[in-house]
RNA sequence: GGCGGGGUAGCUCAGUUGGUUAGAGCAGCGGAAUCAUAAUCCGGAGGUCGGGGGUUCAAAUCCCUCCCCCGCUACCA
């Protein structure tokens, strides 16, 4: 996922390196079906590496950048948003990514878990609304811009686009996409910062340490070390300088209590949970106040007020223009506004692990000091790690989303994402790790399962679903196996675990492949058509309920299903699913497709 | 350095109030079937459960110790 801006309090660390690689691990391989029953999930530890990265220190605001992505499309196809006045509201929302270049799969990755979540809230019924974003400011954007020769605006102007098609392309279902550089975005920063400033909360004072130029980075004392000739350098060597610049501050540590309160009453307020632990410990060594303004330069939003002291002219750094998108969405600063009534406080922030820490520490902090509610959940997930160059050798640039989705389809590299890391863990992506997947699970299991009963209703049934006769032991057992997924799933997603989901959806495949084989209609069609007919309803309900099930990780190719099965656009919520709504026999189906094509290795051309 | 998590089949993992022959998926091997997207089904094989001690009638599961990996954090220079 990604990351987003460092911290810096007063003298901050550096930390400037970025994550280092990956773990080393191998491959895995597998084809054929797979699904599991059980599950297995455990998401236990999450590895992960990640934390330099983060902070940094430099000067003035700094980057954040990376991970997520955001858009509002308009495709979503399947997913019908029942809504409705009196369906309870789900609020769920993505890190804003930092378009200071092109989206990378970490945006993807969080983009597409997101969706999911919010597509799987919508078919349960849920009024939801999804947010996503870019986080424009920052003082990364103005070095990258003028790298470019090109204004901070003309930068935004030219990349956020793309994150926006991004989200587009990956089919993302975000109501709406928040750009930090909107106008209603200024007016919401600069009134959480009047709110807080009214609590008492900020104050001015001065951000001081040793300061590189070259880096652009301020560092410990400890950090620096004098060198012969009487020049005190920091860690990468280059000289560094006394620096003391005027900075608007926020009392954070005045905030310790009532977070460790919160963790404390709110077990669940970071998942998984280890993260919260490491929270918990680090609010419990004791806070320091943190810098939330800058003075030199003006990427910003303005601070409010009679906020410029002297000669001073200050912007926001980073973390309270950032973390307030998430109001802003909803209406604020008007909190009257029907949006801001009904979706505040947010139910879940999807975030990179590697910014947990400003999104569970700094922003309840900045929400309590404004006197408005705190989110409900902070998620956050594990870093991509691509295992082995393959990927890029005959697929060129596979490694950007874009790339990714051209390479294999959207459902696909959705599916693969999400079945197979577990969420919150970090994971490996490779070619031959997503081929396994899109051909065991999709093509040979589901496409396949599919493929076969269907076209058998099709050219020996005359494409009528049959009406079944009396249900046989295994006729009820896959029946209930499949009435029983979406107990499991409801479970699974009360935490998040995406892979446990999918992991009791595929396990019915697996059965409902096993039912097929073992129960053998075509042999059937001469011996017993009536008890084939039989067969074939009970597969194509199986298929029905996983298909509907299957919607918010792979949209098109579900609802492609769906159509298949003839079954209306309007049943195909979670509220159609278990016995009371048994697919209707005798219905038409319409000539069956392939849903899920095979993967196949493009001709190499070569030589 | 402190705290926390983890080292189980080729790969990814599940399994710990101790107890029959340690499980799954994938890969691999063999067989069946032939409706289907060279897909499906079945079966065997495959593991000193990181190493070493210990407790116990019995330990992957408990205790001690060592090695390695990861996370948070501290500090030393």
């Amino acid at each position: 996922m990604a990351k987003k801006k460092p911290s810096k309090t007063k003298r901050a660390k550096r930390r400037t390196a970025p994550a280092k690689a990956a773990k080393k691990k191998a491959v895995q391989k597998n084809k054929k079906r797979k699904a599991s029953v059980k599950g297995s999930a455990s998401r236990r530890s999450a590895a992960k590496k990640s934390k330099r990265a983060a902070v940094k220190s430099k000067a003035p605001k700094v980057g954040r950048s990376k991970p997520r992505q955001a858009s509002q499309s308009a495709s979503r196809p399947a997913s019908p948003r029942p809504a409705g006045a009196t369906a309870p509201r789900y609020y769920i929302t993505t890190a804003i990514s930092y378009p200071n270049g092109a989206p990378h799969i970490g945006h993807a990755y969080e983009a597409i878990a997101t969706d999911a979540i919010a597509r799987f809230m919508r078919l349960d019924g849920y009024d939801t609304y999804f947010l996503t974003g870019t986080d424009e400011h920052g003082i990364k954007m103005l070095q990258t811009a003028n790298r470019e020769g090109v204004t901070p605006r003309d930068l935004v102007a030219r990349n956020v686009p793309r994150f926006q098609a991004m989200v587009e392309r990956l089919n993302c279902s975000n109501d709406d996409f928040i750009r930090t550089t909107d106008e209603r975005h200024v007016r919401s920063s600069q009134a959480i910062w009047q709110r807080m400033a009214k609590n008492g909360d900020i104050y001015l004072s001065k951000y001081s340490g040793w300061y590189s130029v070259r880096d652009e980075a301020y560092y410990d004392e400890a950090e620096t070390r004098v060198a012969e000739n009487g020049v005190r350098l920091g860690p990468q060597g280059t000289p560094v300088e006394w620096v003391e610049e005027e900075s608007y501050f926020f009392k954070l540590s005045a905030y310790q209590d009532k977070l460790l309160a919160l963790y404390k009453n709110v077990p669940d307020f970071v998942l998984p949970k280890e993260r919260l632990n490491e929270v918990a410990s680090f609010v419990k060594r004791g806070l320091q106040d943190l810098s939330i303004s800058r003075t030199t330069f003006d990427w910003g939003i303005p601070v409010p007020g009679k906020a410029d002291v002297g000669k001073a002219k200050h912007i926001m750094y980073v973390w309270v223009d950032a973390l307030t998108n998430y109001i802003t969405a909803v209406g604020f600063p008007d909190t009257n506004d029907p949006k801001f009534k009904r979706y505040w406080p947010a139910d879940l922030h999807v975030i990179g692990k590697d910014i947990v820490r400003f999104h569970a520490v700094y922003w309840p902090a900045f929400l309590m000091s404004a006197g408005v509610a705190v989110p409900r959940r902070i998620f956050s997930h594990g870093f991509l790690f691509n295992r082995g160059e393959k990927m890029s050798k005959s697929l060129g640039n596979v490694v950007d989303p874009f790339g990714l989705a051209d390479a294999y389809g959207v459902d696909q590299l959705r599916y693969f994402l999400l079945r197979e890391i577990p969420f919150g863990q970090d994971g490996h992506y490779s070619h031959e790790a997503i081929v396994n997947r899109i051909n065991a699970d999709l093509a040979n299991d589901l496409g396949n399962l599919a493929q076969r009963s269907l076209s058998m209703i099709g050219k020996q049934r005359g494409g009528v679903l049959p009406q079944p006769g009396a249900f046989s032991d295994n006729d009820r057992a896959i029946l209930a196996a499949a009435d029983a997924m979406i107990g499991k799933a409801r479970d699974a997603m009360k935490t998040q675990q995406l892979h446990q989901v999918l992991n009791a959806v595929w396990a019915v495949v697996a059965d409902a492949n096993r039912y097929f084989a073992g129960e053998a209609p075509w042999a059937l069609a001469k011996t017993d058509p009536q008890r084939q007919g039989t067969v074939l309803y009970v597969t194509a309900e199986a298929i029905r309920q996983v298909a509907i099930l299957a919607q918010p990780f792979v949209p098109t190719a579900a609802a492609k299903l769906l159509d298949l099965l003839a079954i209306p656009v309007g049943a195909r919520s979670f509220a159609a699913l278990g016995a009371a709504h048994r697919i209707a026999p005798q219905t038409a189906l319409p000539a069956p497709a392939a849903v899920f094509p095979r993967y196949i290795e493009p001709e190499v051309a070569a030589t």
